[in-house]
RNA sequence: GCUGGCGUAGCUCAGUUGGUAGAGCAGCUGAUUUGUAAUCAGCAGGUCGGGGGUUCAAAUCCGUCCACCAGCUCCA
């Protein structure tokens, strides 16, 4: 319906490809120029009129001959032909009105059952999805059986923006940007950088506790390592490369991952299978040349900080430790509540695309199989990932969705089989001979920055109350009570409990405002009564009316809560 | 990098066909001393994203760079 709206108002545009999707549909059209929001309300009145002419779409199979010449002014129906033909399908046309489209189907039997649409935005996107071809104009739309579901729909579309980590995040002062310093380098301010180290602390004492060892390792090397590494040849646009290869004779590039790093720790002096598994973690910041358009909030950034690890085993124990990297994963999506929100993603290379990987098919068959046999034996339901893998080795990605819909990886864990042998790896086994052993790289909460934004999303800014910035708000009712939450204050503080009073505005009004606005989890409102009593007034985020509570009762209960990392 | 959008005070936004900027909230000062979402008065705050060009005159027109937003591609 939409192409032949397109066909009528825009009689020069050519038709490529209109899939459906998650939620809606869209289709690509080649335009001199693309549609503006005034054309996509003119196609959306056209789009109308043939709904309520209550067309017929005529389904007919024709030889690649015939849909040739039926397509002969459609060069990306052409190619579509082509394609068909050479494998020896049939080809299967649909006829609206005027307007003919080559389509697989089924359609339905007329356009007078389609009862709710809207088109939402237009786009560019690449034919076929390779950008080395034409830019095309992508028309997103919507439909639905019925208007109300499709109102309820778009409403629920506007009020996840409001969630939208970028808005709030910047609102309620987690972190912010700056024209001088640049794209994708975000600047923590105080409310995000401490939630930053909270996650920290807790990510590094969880990993000690489950055998892991820190280590802390530079920042950046010379380009000899990421030669070693692979990095030089298959990541080398992704670098921040520091010097010119031209007239320097050394030149460094920033860290875009810490494997090579780390190797050189596990290559400090000889082990034996007796070591194994040897596993270490580090707090490690990575810097990654992003393209220009692909920064988005601090979920896409050029500098990062990830709970980074890398495990040397031996391959008998290569399944147990995978699964404990899985759990601990688990252990802390659990712990911030994003476990019901993400979905696995088995990323494996693609054989078509040899390029963009090291090693070779036998090496990639025989580990892509041996992670395929773990995953399947701890029954993890993953969809596969073609040419998503990482270039040395295939990867279980956790995924999770932003408001917009927009998948990232928030977790992954990857096998890898090639680096140890690059830069000779070894151990010596209990038959006496060296052998190589087996590496999972891993992270355990993901990277800080792109986990806070989640965090800011799903929970709309108010965090879970061991993370909050600020977890108390005193709210004394005049100056005559500021000594009295001063008093309070500093006991909150000596807890171990980040509360906040200050006393520019003496207006009670103001502060619980800007405690409700920026989610602090409770306020505690004090005038005489709770002066004389050495009481506070809790006003708590989830229950308006919390009581009255001695000093020492709310700061006995608040602390049991911080400790169990309620959600 | 590509397609489109966008950039005026800390925030949300006005600013008519070019005549060098306004409001509300926030901030500051003073008054008010208040019991659960906006007390009153006053003050201050902007080389209109940056450099350039056209013009007697540019927030406004042109071009370029930068940043921000959505999508594509890429990716943790």
């Amino acid at each position: 319906i939409l192409a032949l709206a397109v066909r009528r108002l825009f009689p020069a545009a050519k038709i490529a490809i209109g899939p459906a999707i998650e939620d809606g549909f869209y289709y690509d059209f080649d335009v001199e120029t693309p549609f503006s929001a005034q054309d996509l309300e003119k196609l959306e009145a056209e789009m109308k009129a043939i709904v309520k002419a209550d067309l017929p779409l005529i389904y007919r199979v024709v030889s690649a001959d015939e849909a040739n010449e039926i397509m002969a002014n459609e060069p990306y129906k052409l190619e579509l032909i082509a394609e068909h033909a050479a494998k020896g399908e049939d080809i299967s046309l649909y006829d609206l009105a005027e307007f003919t489209d080559l389509c697989a189907g089924p359609h339905l039997m007329s356009t007078g059952s389609v009862k709710a649409f809207k088109l939402t935005s237009a786009t560019g996107a690449y034919w076929r999805g390779d950008s080395h071809n034409a830019m095309l104009c992508r028309i997103y739309g919507t439909a639905f059986p019925k208007q109300s579901v499709m109102e309820e729909f778009l409403l629920r579309q506007e009020e996840a923006k409001k969630r939208d980590h970028n808005k709030i995040g910047r609102e309620l002062e987690y972190f912010t940007t700056c024209d001088l310093i640049g794209q994708g380098l975000p600047i923590m301010l105080p409310n995000g950088a401490r939630v930053i180290q909270l996650l920290q602390r807790f990510v590094e004492d969880e990993e000690q506790r489950r055998g892991w060892q820190l280590t802390k390792t530079p920042y950046m090397a010379k380009s000899d390592l990421y030669k070693v590494s692979g990095h030089w040849d298959h990541y080398k646009d992704g670098m921040f490369v520091l010097g010119d290869e031209a007239t320097d004779d050394e030149i460094f590039a920033l860290r875009p991952m810490t494997c090579p790093f780390q190797y050189q720790a596990y290559l400090n002096r000889q082990r034996s299978y007796r070591d194994l598994p040897i596993r270490y973690d580090e707090t490690s910041t990575l810097f990654r040349n992003e393209a220009s358009g692909e920064m988005h909030g601090l979920i896409r950034v050029r500098q990062f900080t990830i709970s980074e690890g890398h495990l040397m085993c031996t391959p008998s124990q290569l399944e147990s430790e995978f699964r404990s990297c899985l759990e601990l994963a688990i252990f802390m999506l659990k712990t911030l509540g994003l476990y019901e929100d993400v979905s696995y993603r088995f990323s494996l290379w693609d054989e078509n695309d040899k390029d963009k990987y090291i090693g070779t098919v036998e090496q990639w068959d025989e580990t892509q199989g041996m992670m395929r046999k773990i995953l399947d034996h701890l029954e993890i339901p993953y969809k596969e990932g073609i040419g998503e893998a990482a270039f040395y080795g295939p990867k279980l990605d956790i995924q999770i969705r932003n408001v917009y819909g927009k998948e990232d990886t928030l977790i992954t864990i990857q096998i890898d089989r090639m680096l140890a042998e690059k830069f000779g790896m070894e151990y010596t086994d209990a038959d006496g001979k060296k052998k190589t052993p087996c590496i999972i790289h891993r992270t355990s909460i993901g990277c800080y920055e792109r986990t806070l934004a989640l965090l800011l999303e799903k929970y709309a800014g108010a965090l879970p109350v061991w993370l909050m910035p600020t977890q108390v708000m005193l709210v004394p009712i005049s100056d005559a009570h500021h000594d009295y939450a001063a008093k309070v204050l500093e006991e909150l503080q000596l807890a171990g409990i980040r509360a906040e009073a200050d006393y520019r505005s003496e207006k009670m009004g103001y502060k619980i405002r800007e405690a409700q606005l920026s989610k602090i989890p409770y306020m505690l409102v004090m005038g005489n009564e709770e002066a004389e009593s050495g009481t506070v007034s809790v006003r708590a985020r989830k229950e308006a009316n919390g009581g009255k509570k001695t000093v020492a009762e709310f700061i006995a209960a608040i602390k049991a809560e911080i400790d169990s990392k309620e959600i």
